[in-house]
DNA sequence: CGGGGATTAT
DNA sequence: ATAATCC
């Protein structure tokens, strides 16, 4: 809708291929549901606007803009997705109230202003009492998730729906309730009644279709259904693992903690088609990926360590079902990035990339591909100082790379004249140019994957050639190992003492100071009411159901 | 019949 | 390293 402010007003979907992938909340009073085909999607709504989503670019650039934003309050953000994150406030709420607890009557809560423009609801009773204060608490982390709702409508003209609670599973399915752009808190105590709104197993986060079905072999479909069969019967017949936190779950009890997401672990390019069949025309989507997908590692910043790319084979029995497979393989150090220029060398890497596809295809038979994808996965610090740890690798990768290119002459020279790439991609636009660029570049180039094959096909092994140039990746060293798993558990009270650069002199360096001043507790309006409780309601169990009623 | 990702199991 | 599962 940000891109497209012509469509304002208009029910507005977002298109991959054939698929409805999204659509905005006027499209959906149609009818129409995320993954819906278009034809579909049409039939309901025939005035629906469509936009191609399949660059992925701009929710990229979103999202990293929304995430910046909520990490200038907590450091304790995952990322769920694109558009989904977890926040973990309690320091922040301890400032925030130790900060304002001599000028400030915590039963103002109730009748906030800023939580009232804010569209805040409550599920459930709110007046009952709780031994401990998290009644006070959970309203002033409403507080602050109104202020972060504000701050990203200000900045991005984007709004949101937020989930309140003490757990991320209950702060999940709370957030689902009222949509969009409102926010919904939940307490502990209604905890168990909001699993029991929820009915299917399968709104719980992390229960798919697999499990799903798995559940329903053993007749077991809803949140009660968990509830009735005694632990040990339902370990027997799901597992333990899965047993118990679906019995926690349940009764809405989720002890996961907030996992702070950090950068990310792969860079990757997918692209679906009806059919390819042709080895020719592999190479040139690959090409194509693999350009964007050097571009994408540039802008990262760190350097790749491994390929791997992703395969998934036409089924005739299920047309979408198809599985992936994939092969990963360590980068060669002789592909890095130059050093010197910081360029990749696209055509050994679609040369290497074409090696680690002929390990999933054997293309002397035939076969025809819905889907082909490629990956960097495993990243090292690009170096910036002559004295850091990683220019020193650097170095030795420089000298490694001279050797290696030498060892490789294979490819350094040879042929052209092998009949590929001649393919005209008249299919998708989306890679039209890159297409383009393909072709140039591979007639320049001295080497096609196809000779190369020929080459490696001659050779008395297969298995020798990927051997010296499809290196294994090298292991984790144990200590590597041993540091990668002791940061694996420290507490988020721990996480949130660590020091801030910017205010050093802080009591809870985790909160930006600035933006922490960004979230005023509003002192005034002390007769507001919180909005649900703003009329006083029957006690019927009716109306935890239904919002704002 | 999507395009990203992540985590977990083996 | 790879597959399976999930969002």
């Amino acid at each position: 809708m940000l891109r497209h402010p012509e469509y304002e007003g208009k029910p507005l979907g977002v298109q991959q291929k054939s698929i409805v992938v999204t659509s905005n909340y006027l499209a959906r009073e149609y009818g129409i549901k995320k993954c819906m085909s278009v034809q579909e999607a049409l039939r309901l709504c025939p005035e629906l606007v469509l936009v191609n989503g399949e660059d992925l670019t701009s929710y990229r650039l979103y999202s990293t803009k929304v995430f910046e934003i909520l990490q200038q309050f907590t450091p304790l953000v995952e990322r769920l997705g694109f558009d989904d994150y977890f926040l973990e406030i309690k320091s922040v709420e301890k400032q925030l109230k130790s900060q304002n607890d001599s000028e400030f009557d915590m039963n103002n809560l109730h009748t906030d202003e800023e939580l009232k423009e804010s569209d805040s609801k409550i599920f459930g009773p709110s007046d009952e009492e709780c031994p401990c204060d998290c009644h006070t608490r959970l309203m002033i982390g409403a507080k602050i998730a109104a202020g972060i709702r504000n701050r990203i409508y200000e900045e991005l003209h984007l709004t949101c729906s937020a989930g309140i609670a003490h757990n991320k599973l209950l702060a999940k399915l709370a957030g689902s309730l009222n949509k969009p752009n409102q926010q919904t808190l939940v307490f502990p105590c209604s905890g168990p009644m909001l699993l029991s709104a929820i009915g299917s197993i399968s709104k719980i986060p992390g229960v798919g279709q697999k499990t799903m079905e798995l559940l329903l072999s053993n007749n077991i479909k809803t949140v009660d259904d968990v509830r009735k069969i005694p632990l040990e019967n339902l370990e027997l017949k799901i597992g333990v693992d899965l047993a118990r936190r679906l019995k926690d779950n349940a009764e809405g009890i989720d002890e996961t903690v907030v996992k702070p997401s950090g950068k990310k672990q792969s860079i990757g390019l997918e692209d679906g088609f009806k059919s390819v069949s042709l080895v020719a025309e592999v190479e040139s989507r690959l090409g194509a990926l693999l350009r964007r997908l050097t571009e994408l590692a540039m802008e990262d910043g760190r350097i790749p360590i491994a390929m791997r790319i992703t395969v998934r084979k036409h089924d005739m029995n299920k047309p979408t079902s198809g599985k992936r497979e994939t092969r990963q393989c360590a980068l060669p150090k002789h592909l890095l990035p130059s050093t010197k220029t910081g360029m990749y060398d696209h055509n050994k890497m679609l040369i290497l990339a074409m090696k680690l596809f002929h390990r999933i295809v054997d293309v002397s038979k035939p076969f025809h591909l819905t889907l082909l994808g490629v990956a960097f996965t495993k990243f090292e610090e690009r170096s910036y100082g002559r004295s850091s740890i990683t220019s020193f690798l650097r170095k030795q990768v420089a000298v490694h790379s001279v050797l290696d290119i030498s060892s490789e002459e294979g490819i350094a020279e040879v042929n052209l004249g092998s009949p590929m790439s001649i393919n005209q991609d008249s299919n998708d636009s989306s890679d039209q140019s890159a297409t383009n660029l393909m072709n140039t570049s591979a007639s320049s180039l001295s080497c096609s994957p196809i000779s190369k094959l020929s080459n490696v096909a001659s050779s008395q092994n297969i298995e020798d050639d990927l051997q010296n140039e499809v290196e294994p990746l090298p292991k984790k060293t144990k200590l590597e190992v041993w540091l990668s798993g002791r940061r694996e558990s420290p507490s988020n009270e721990m996480a949130g003492l660590r020091l801030s650069p910017s205010s050093p002199m802080q009591v809870s360096p985790s909160v930006d100071t600035a933006v922490f001043k960004t979230l005023p507790i509003e002192r005034r309006d002390v007769t507001r009411s919180w909005p649900t409780t703003s009329k006083p309601k029957p006690n019927n169990i009716l109306k935890y159901f239904i919002a704002n009623k």
